[in-house]
DNA sequence: ATAGTTAGTTTAAATTTTAAACAAAGGTAG
DNA sequence: CTACCTTTGTTTAAAATTTAAACTAACTAT
């Protein structure tokens, strides 16, 4: 037992993880909770913060614990303290977010006899706590970084056509076929990208394989405030 | 004396505000600790959460009591975790973000016989705790702002001309006169400013005074995202 | 009346964006 | 082998926007 002068809330972490396999659609991770309260719903993966360790550790050792993803990068996105948002009592929420490509995530291990499921975005289920507040603000978060940052980086795998990254584009911000010619002529012109190969056995014109420079791309972001790549990405729908 | 089966952090507010009186530098609002640990130091102002509040309302309350400043919107910043980053034990702060015109929150009184003073940004002496993280990300974050939202909105008293608002973003930005008669055009076309009359007595022609018109500021802001108004705010330096 | 100072407009050249037509590189079916 | 389908990739001219220079306006102070 452990006991303190004044009252203390507890504190938890919750993470939004996206994930994307090429198609029109974004997967959000969710788990099934096998206590209460909530049991039997669908919640973001998250649990208490052991006090030897970081929120961010936190937040990558219970994601890995409920649903075996692992070795991605997470940013905080923000953090939940309404009084009564848990009725176990006061509990404060740190939230997290993170991108991931389901080809090197695809595996959804259920280690505390908890189930844990890739959700396509338009068919969530109904939330466990004030998650779907957490949602609402993942998804602002991810069109906001569409603007400013290559979401291909994280979500496609390592080499991709411009096609695909067209299409990731299209399906993150909800667009049907947005896109002209121009959409090549704007992301090329980053130099953000690298050729690679070319696409093998497909019957139309083979397309050029592309990579992100990390080098390049991190230059760019320096270039005044950003505001170089902030513009580059920030085109007409 | 309050006791828990597992152990708890302890979570505080800490509280960034912005103050701008026309000059070539923003302020910070700071305070002088008179308690340890930091005695004497400077720091951010700010405490600890109570349970019965929520993590707004502990931040507006922290400030009053601090500062004697009240009346002002703050929005969350992050939240700052570290298992050492307090001496005292596992502290974890939630850091908040304001912007406000120092003709209006002039005030620093000094209850828990603290010492508060607005320091130009250029100026600020050491800091207690992780504090001076806290503030290196606000300042990211009020260079971000400026981008996409008219920060005049908060950090200009009511009726401005756009000679202030321009010199009002070459602080911000801390350009040197960046700018061309080509600010006028794009703030204008933007149409989120409204003619209420002319300046008097000063020895040049008198400027338009100008205020914010609320309406149109949020039409623009929902348009495609917000994109419109981005671009319309996001011009070179 | 004139000089000094900041406010505000007009405009033409330079640049960028937009969107259409067109060309290329495969596979596939007959 | 040839014609055709599909998607990739290029060229380009018109339209729109940005840039920056010269110019005009309105007021106070001397």
């Amino acid at each position: 037992m452990y006991t303190y002068e004044y009252p203390r809330p507890s504190v938890t972490v919750d993470i939004v993880v996206y994930g994307y396999d090429g198609g029109k659609q974004l997967k959000m991770l969710l788990i099934e909770r096998g206590g209460e309260p909530f049991k039997g719903h669908w919640a973001l993966p998250g649990g208490f913060v052991d006090l030897d360790e970081d929120l961010e550790t936190a937040a990558l050792r219970e994601l890995e614990e409920e649903t075996g993803v692992k070795d991605l990068f997470v940013e905080q996105l923000y953090t939940y303290g309404a009084v009564n948002r848990d009725p176990r009592g006061r509990v404060i929420s740190v939230a997290y977010f993170s991108l991931v490509n389901l080809q090197d995530h695809p595996a959804v291990a259920s280690s505390d006899a908890t189930k844990a499921e890739w959700f396509p975005l338009n068919e969530l289920p109904e939330l466990a706590f004030d998650h779907s507040d957490i949602i609402k603000k993942a998804n602002e978060r991810l069109a906001a970084k569409v603007r400013y940052q290559p979401i291909g980086f994280e979500l496609l795998p390592a080499e991709f056509t411009l096609g695909q990254l067209q299409q990731l584009y299209e399906t993150v911000l909800n667009v049907e076929s947005f896109n002209k010619r121009n959409f090549r002529t704007r992301i090329l012109r980053t130099g953000i990208l690298e050729e690679v190969g070319r696409q093998q056995n497909v019957a139309h014109r083979p397309a050029v394989l592309y990579k992100f420079n990390q080098e390049t791309y991190k230059k760019l972001a320096e270039q005044r405030d950003g505001g170089v790549l902030r513009r580059a990405l920030d085109f007409e729908i």
